[in-house]
DNA sequence: CCGCGATATTTGAAGCATAAAATAAACCGT
DNA sequence: ACGGTTTATTTTATGCTTCAAATATCGCGG
C-alpha cells in the first residue's frame, strides 16, 4: 500500500469514527429521554424548517432515498406527528406537514439536541472549531466537484 | 438558539455530510464493482489484520453490537469468505478466521478500496489533509474524555 | 463442589436503509 | 389528442443495526 493511501485511509477512518461516536450518543439519547431515533428526529426537524415539502423533496435534503421515507413519514404519521395529504395540484405527490404535536415534540427534543451536540464539540476551542469546520467545508466542495453523485438517494 | 449552538450543529452537520457522502460512494462501488457491503468489507479486513478473533473481540473493534455480529459473520460464513469455529479453551467463544478465498477476496477488494479512499481525500492538499486529521484527533481525544461509552458496543 | 456474578454469544422484535421494480400521474413534442 | 419520457411515490427483497432477553459457559469465593 502506497503512503498516500496509508494516510488517506487513517484520515478516513479518524473521520468515519468522530462521526460515529457522536451520531451514537445522539441516537442513544434521543432513545432514552424522547423513545425517539435519528431519522425520526431529522424528519420532524427538516419539516419545522421548511413548512410543507413533498416526498421528494424531504428525501433529497436528508439524503435518504425515497422508499426509505415512506417508511419513515408512515411511523411518524402513526404517532400522530405529522400529516401525508395528497397533493391538490399533482396528484402524484404528497405534501407532508408537522401537526402541532409534531412541532410541540420537536422543538422540545430540537432545545436537548443542540445542547448535547454544542457539549461534545465543547472539548474543541472556538478556533479550533472555525478550523474544522472551513476544512471539513473544502473537503465537501472537492466532494461535490469530483462526481456529482452524492450518495443514495 | 444560542449562537453557540448555531455553530457547533452546523460543525456537526458539516461532519455528518462528509461522512455520509464518502460512505455512500464506498458503499456503492463496493456493491457494484464486488457485489459485497461496506460491514462485510471492514469484517474481512478486521480479520486480515488480527488473523484469529472471537466474536466479542471483533465486535469491540468494528464498534458494532454483538447480535449484529452474528448475522454478519453468519452471511461471510455462507459465501465461505470465514469460518467460525468454537473455541477449546473456552466453550463459550467462537474463532472467527478468514478462509483461504476471504483473504484473497479481501486483498483485491483493499487495493480498490484505499485506490477510491485515496482520490476522494485527493481534493485536499497534503498541509490540508494533516490539518484535518490532527483536528479530527483532537475531536476524537475530547470525545472519550467525556464520557468512557462512546456508541453501540 | 456449589452457587452466583460475569462473560460470550444468539435470538427476536423493531426500525433503518438501499436498490430495483411497479404504479400512477404529469409533461411534452408532434 | 397520442405516445413516449420523466417524475413522484410505493412496494418488495435484502441486509444492517440496535436493544433486550435468553442460553450457555466460565471463574471464583466459600
Amino acid at each position: 500500500m502506497r503512503q498516500e493511501d496509508r494516510d488517506a485511509v487513517r484520515l478516513w477512518l479518524r473521520l468515519l469514527s468522530c462521526t460515529n461516536v457522536i451520531e451514537g450518543r445522539l441516537r442513544t439519547r434521543l432513545r432514552e429521554r424522547f423513545g425517539t431515533t435519528l431519522p425520526q428526529f431529522d424528519v420532524l426537524a427538516q419539516l419545522e424548517a421548511a413548512g410543507t415539502l413533498t416526498m421528494s423533496e424531504l428525501s433529497r435534503r436528508l439524503m435518504v432515498s425515497n422508499g426509505n421515507l415512506t417508511g419513515l413519514t408512515g411511523r411518524l404519521a402513526r404517532e400522530g406527528l405529522l400529516t401525508r395529504t395528497a397533493s391538490s395540484t399533482d396528484r402524484r405527490a404528497q405534501l407532508v406537514r408537522l401537526t402541532p404535536a409534531g412541532r410541540r415534540a420537536l422543538r422540545t427534543m430540537a432545545v436537548q439536541h443542540h445542547g448535547w451536540v454544542r457539549s461534545m464539540l465543547g472539548g474543541l476551542t472556538p478556533q479550533q472549531r472555525g478550523s474544522l469546520h472551513a476544512m471539513l467545508g473544502r473537503l465537501h466542495d472537492t466532494l461535490e466537484r469530483q462526481y456529482s453523485t452524492g450518495g443514495p438517494r
